[in-house]
DNA sequence: GCTACTCGGGG
DNA sequence: GTGTACGAGTAGC
């Protein structure tokens, strides 16, 4: 028999334990299968503790001698441990901490026994596993099941079909100004949407009250819809559940539900029930047998894809081009207890939101990335979902058994505490950033370089790995780091990481070139699997600075850093004195050269001969790749830049306009402010004109003026956070909420509702002067356009202006007016005083502010300039 | 500019 | 479950 393997737990048949695998045949049946012939174990060095209490301990079941290499520090020799075997994984805890007490350093001892078990047979995530064993007839699963006898890994690629289904359930709130309840506010509704259909529908929506169409069931009470979830999923039997933000609202909320009930949430694939834990803020659903996807939270640990807000809604109307359904959660009480319209359209408001996620999950391909890294790292697909450093622990306890490590514990609260202790003396340096040369660059083609995994190629060049580092001195041969620790040579012996590194670069290296000649889904999942190769090399540097890491080895994050910056710098330097260009900035692992090229054909060939001599010029690994030209390029500071972008395709150029760093949309900024600073943006890069970006925001500001902009464009939202009386300070979006509570107390704003404000005209403070756009609207009330030019818009557009020289006063318009040339000299000598942050010069007596000194020293109306420093006047500046 | 704290999603 | 868990953005200094 075969399956590929996707969930695993283990179960006491009395004292003994049986591993259980849940996963998926080749037809796609669910299987189950026990394996009950393996033991606990876990390791000890003796140190001071002594040998006779752990004899006595009656859990053990044996000890044996054995040699193990520890990974922390270069070991000639592997190290005498003692291998103990322990009856009961329970008790594994217990007699660790024991042994801990009586001067024994335990290794692999929380290691959870369904992965001791799948590292000991070799089996990871997602694998599939051939076996030989009989058929089960048992309580202990509810799909077929086997005892296994022998299994194995085998080799195959393809996915066994699985079967999607995503839930949404909806509740009635009791009192909708507070936040919800599972104590009192009843499930009113739960939809679920099947991929592949189940029984020729592709959703359902289970309703507390009695209707019924097509795709709508009924039912007398929340409790008999909550028993009807449960069998409509047992017997759907889907091998992922998906809900949005399930882990943390429904499925908690679910059981809650149930267990008032006095229904068992059991809708896993075992007798095991579900159940949810929480840690800190988050909480997690553990579905045994299935797995619980919930499609918020890896988006919103993606850390490729950003977006401005992570609700349906907006995810939604990005990805799928598609909308929730238009209902207020403050409606939903009418809506359930009005008429048979309103109901329909809460009972589709609810299917919808299934729909959405189930389609995100599979259109999107959420998944695929994940199946590989599961394959890869070892970690079963649920575990997949949570943080790096389990990904890469998991597959380092992989290769630790072939080459006969062991694995340090956790860090205890102490030890963390030590770290942070020892963190804020020693600190972790970062790489380099070199100050930009700040401005607007037209002349030539901006070229940028970069090196090829620049911290995996590190620490296969320089052998830095957890196990070459030199703890002490010592008479082997070892490279020197610019941090002053020592690395064994390679030839004595090659380091995990960079033994691990090189065979994940070269499977991505397989991977893609695979992915020249495959074609759809098959490219797909190539696709998905070079990706997550990439993303797993690439945590292995993060992984020896992470100060929860069981290998933290803070010399060794900064040996990595170090070869860094000494590489970044030797690049730097090899250019300058090769080629006639000027380096603009760097940073970390990329060079930005300005060129006096022109034409991209020619650029992208200086470029590739500027890379391949650096490269050849490097050691080892390392390698400076060309990787695209900027035909424009804007500079305001460190890590805040954009540029006009020109990458390779078949035989031709695309564009596209890139900004790194520089925000245009932000949560607290109307729509006009994101939408000018973008076009004003484009403007100087594409068309390298700055009067014309200048009179854009002019007309911008003239139409603010005369009042032509739409409310809309200039609402700001922002959320209630606490009760409105506990907040202390005025704020605008808190002063209006008061209002609103006033106008209309059914109507009053609660904690976690996001308010839309816009600024209106008057006398009153700023924060008084809040208003209701729609309020604003009907009472033809005047918007405070100062507000909007100088509060909103003026903040971010000058922020740009100023690194293209414009001064504020310029762009009001009262100022000196660059003229293009000057814009555009090079090297205009003459520069005005430039103040830093958030400086500027304030008149004392008419209150002009400049963002550079006059020439004449002084203000317009002949006043004195003060220096103004975060509103605070400073010092009278001397004519 | 830097640090501390808050909040996210869901109804 | 042989365990553990964040990070961006904003307010406050």
């Amino acid at each position: 028999m075969r399956f590929q393997l996707l969930d695993a737990d283990y179960f006491l048949n009395g004292a003994k334990p049986v591993i259980r695998l849940f996963g998926k045949t080749e037809n796609g049946n669910a299987i189950c299968a026990f394996y009950d012939k393996f033991q606990p174990y876990f390791y000890v060095k003796q140190g001071k503790g002594s040998v006779a209490a752990l004899k006595a301990m009656k859990e053990i079941t044996n000890i044996e001698e054995v040699k193990r290499f520890i990974p922390l520090g270069y070991k000639k020799e592997p190290e005498s441990l003692l291998m103990i075997t322990v009856d009961n994984p329970q008790n594994v805890p217990k007699l660790r901490d024991e042994l801990v007490q009586n001067g024994f350093e335990d290794f692999d001892s929380d290691i959870m026994f369904k992965y001791r078990f799948m590292v000991d047979f070799g089996v990871k995530g997602m694998d599939w596993i051939e076996f030989e064993g009989t058929k089960a007839f048992t309580k202990m699963a509810k799909v077929t099941s086997y005892h296994v006898n022998k299994m194995k890994k085998i080799e195959k690629n393809e996915n066994a079909d699985l079967k999607f289904l995503a839930f949404d359930i909806e509740c009635l709130p009791a009192d909708l100004k507070r936040p919800m309840d599972s104590k009192k506010d009843p499930i009113v509704m739960v939809s679920l949407s099947f991929s592949p259909d189940h029984k020729n529908q592709k959703s359902l929506v289970l309703v507390a009250k009695p209707v019924s169409s097509s795709g709508v069931q009924g039912f007398r009470s929340e409790k008999e819809l909550l028993e009807e979830f449960i069998k409509v999923i047992e017997n759907y039997d889907p091998d992922m559940l998906i809900g949005y933000n399930c882990n943390n609202f429904d499925l908690p909320y679910l059981l809650d539900r149930m267990r008032k009930h006095g229904i068992q949430p059991n809708f896993g694939r075992c007798e095991k029930n579900v159940f949810s834990k929480t840690f800190g803020m988050m909480q997690e659903c553990i579905v045994p047998g299935r797995i619980v996807v919930d499609p918020y939270q890896i988006l919103k640990r993606d850390p490729w894809v950003k977006f401005h807000r992570y609700n349906l809604n907006t995810i939604a109307k990005e990805l799928l081009n598609e909308e929730k359904i238009d209902v207020e959660h403050t409606e939903m009480p009418d809506l359930w207890n009005g008429g048979r319209e309103g109901l329909n359209k809460f009972i589709e408001y609810c299917r919808k939101d299934s729909e959405l996620a189930i389609r995100l999950v599979l259109e999107k391909g959420m998944l695929d990335r994940f199946f590989e890294l599961s394959k890869i790292s070892g970690l079963l697909l649920q575990d997949t979902f949570g943080g790096q450093s389990s990904r890469v622990e998991t597959m380092l306890l992989h290769e630790f058994r072939k080459k006969n490590f062991v694995m340090p514990s956790r860090p205890s609260k102490e030890e963390l505490l030590k770290r942070t202790r020892e963190r804020e003396k020693k600190e972790l340096k970062g790489a380099t950033v070199l100050e930009p040369k700040k401005g607007l660059h037209t002349e030539g083609c901006i070229l940028v370089l970069d090196f090829r995994s620049l911290y995996p190629s590190i620490m296969r060049t320089y052998n830095v790995s957890p196990d070459t580092v030199l703890l002490k001195k010592e008479n082997v041969p070892a490279t020197k780091s610019p941090t002053g620790a020592y690395f064994v040579n390679q030839a004595v012996r090659e380091g995990i990481f960079p033994s691990l590194l090189k065979e994940l670069i070269s499977a991505r290296g397989r991977i893609k070139k695979m992915m020249k000649s495959a074609k759809d889904e098959e490219k797909r999942i190539l696709n998905a699997k070079q990706l997550a190769l990439k993303d797993m090399s690439n945590s292995f540097y993060g992984y020896t600075g992470y100060i929860r890491a069981r290998l933290y080895m803070i010399d060794v994050a900064n040996t990595i850093t170090a070869h860094g910056r000494k590489n970044l710098e030797k690049t730097k330097k090899l250019i300058e004195d090769n080629f006639a260009v000027e380096v603009l900035y760097a940073d970390t692992d990329s060079v930005f050269l300005k060129t006096n090229i022109k034409d991209l054909d020619e650029a992208k060939k200086e470029g590739s001969k500027i890379a391949k001599f650096v490269s050849d010029k490097l050691p080892g690994y390392l390698e400076l790749e060309f990787e695209k030209i900027y035909k424009t390029f804007l500079i305001l500071t460190k890590k805040r830049y954009a540029g006009w972008e020109f990458e390779p395709s078949g035989d031709g150029w695309v564009d596209k306009i890139e900004m790194k760093g520089i925000e245009t949309i932000r949560r607290d900024w109307c729509t006009l402010v994101s939408e000018t600073m973008e076009e004003v943006i484009k403007i100087i890069l594409k068309e390298g004109d700055i009067q014309k970006a200048i009179s854009r925001v002019r007309t911008v500001m003239t139409s603010l003026k005369n009042n032509e902009v739409p409310l809309e464009k200039l609402t700001i939202i922002k959320g209630i956070t606490k009760s409105l009386e506990s907040y202390e300070g005025m704020l605008p979006h808190i002063e209006l909420a008061k209002k609103i509570a006033k106008r209309n107390p059914s109507e009053a704003p609660v904690v976690g509702d996001r308010i839309g404000f816009v600024i209106i005209r008057g006398n009153l403070l700023l924060s008084k002067r809040s208003e209701d756009p729609r309020y604003a609207r009907e009472h033809n009330l005047q918007i405070d356009s100062d507000y909007y030019i100088y509060s909103q818009l003026f903040p971010p557009i000058e922020r740009i202006l100023s690194a293209v020289g414009i001064s504020k006063s310029e762009l009001l318009g009262n100022g000196r007016q660059a003229s293009m040339k000057e814009v555009f000299s090079k090297n205009s000598k003459k520069k005005p005083a430039v103040l830093k942050g958030w400086e500027s010069f304030v008149c004392k007596r008419c209150n002009k502010s400049y963002r550079r000194m006059p020439l004449s020293g002084a203000c317009e109306c002949g006043g004195d300039l003060m220096i103004s420093y975060h509103g605070t006047l400073g010092n009278k500046v001397k004519r």
